[in-house]
DNA sequence: CTATACATGTAACTAGTTACATGATTTA
DNA sequence: TAAATCATGTAACTAGTTACATGTATAG
């Protein structure tokens, strides 16, 4: 799996502590890659067992102790290992999809009325992405290693949404035309 | 969860066994919900627990016998509260991404390898949806109710897979360009 | 005679979610 | 004084994957 992986990347960009990593995971690394606290403590424990990364007590004023997570040889070794293997595409989950399987046996208002939850919910988050594009990537020419990986992988995001987007337009146009030939046909 | 609903959905399509579920979910379901056989033989069993679904051995000639499942009032119960019941949106999981990020710290030609794999892969994909839309779906405007839904979740694979086609093509292109300016600096 | 399709399952393991648990400090 | 941020965890449950297990019929 890709969580320990995700975790390495991370660090490696980075050393931090559980809640760091957890933040970061519900920012930008969370544009691709989910995970919660529970996950991350569960992971990293497993991940010093495996030498992958070694825990360092930090002494805080003003706030509790954290523990500090850094990368080892092993787990760099770890890395490049899994960077060469292939990894399978994503399969596919769309609850939505099914949704809209389903609108016939239902109410297909219930299901219009989800697509429009989606809509608005992909909307903010390409919102949300395009302000982050516009804001530390305004000279996307020039972007040179990290920076350029941390841009294309913002691209995804950006083509992900936008088309999450344009597909809930083309369901709620598609829909309704439907809802309303429907309409037509019982009154005359 | 959805695999129950899922399976609800397709079963109410038509009535089947685990095995032909297993198939649909191999073929047009799985276009947007991943399923493996022991998972769907798991949650049929579950099903019928709570009186989803009820279950008839069929004998055949020249074939092993089957268990066709039904959906009951109570499955068509629990598929219309489900679809009135808003979801969250998908959690995005990409291990694409999480290699780009990582490519700065290993070796940036076996990413690109990578995503060249992938990039075939939805290339493969968008050929077999294109090809499905073509010969099943000639003329959109004139679907209605189940037949439209079916085709609008087609429409829905065919953007997603041609989203990450597109995404490949500016990894690949942008990588390239990069690891040719890094070849330039070291050349002079 | 070999592979594929048909047909149904169990067992063990890995990954992910939800709920619970604790406690300090800072900001409104 | 209430909420948010910082900080770390356990327990129980749900979902998903991999490996194992068995057997018939048909097509090449």
């Amino acid at each position: 799996m890709a969580l320990e992986h995700a975790i390495l990347v991370s660090l490696e960009e980075r050393a931090g502590s559980g809640y760091e990593l957890a933040r970061r995971f519900d920012r930008s690394f969370g544009f691709f890659w989910a995970a919660s606290h529970q996950q991350i403590y569960r992971t990293l424990k497993r991940m010093v067992e495996r030498d992958w990364v070694t825990v360092t007590d930090v002494a805080q004023e003003g706030r509790p102790d954290k523990k500090v997570y850094r990368v080892t040889d092993g787990g760099r070794a770890e890395l490049s290992r899994w960077l060469a293997e292939p990894t399978e595409p994503v399969t596919v989950r769309s609850e939505l999809a099914v949704k809209i399987r389903g609108a016939s046996l239902g109410d297909s208002g219930v299901v219009i009325e989800e697509i429009a939850r989606h809509r608005s919910h992909h909307a903010e988050r390409l919102g949300v992405y395009r302000m982050i594009e516009k804001r530390d990537f305004a000279d996307p020419d020039s972007l040179r290693g990290q920076r350029l990986h941390q841009y294309l992988v913002l691209r995804g995001g950006i083509r992900a949404e936008q088309g999450q987007l344009d597909w809930c337009d083309e369901l709620l146009d598609a829909l309704h035309r439907d809802r309303a030939r429907g309409k037509a046909d019982t009154e005359g």
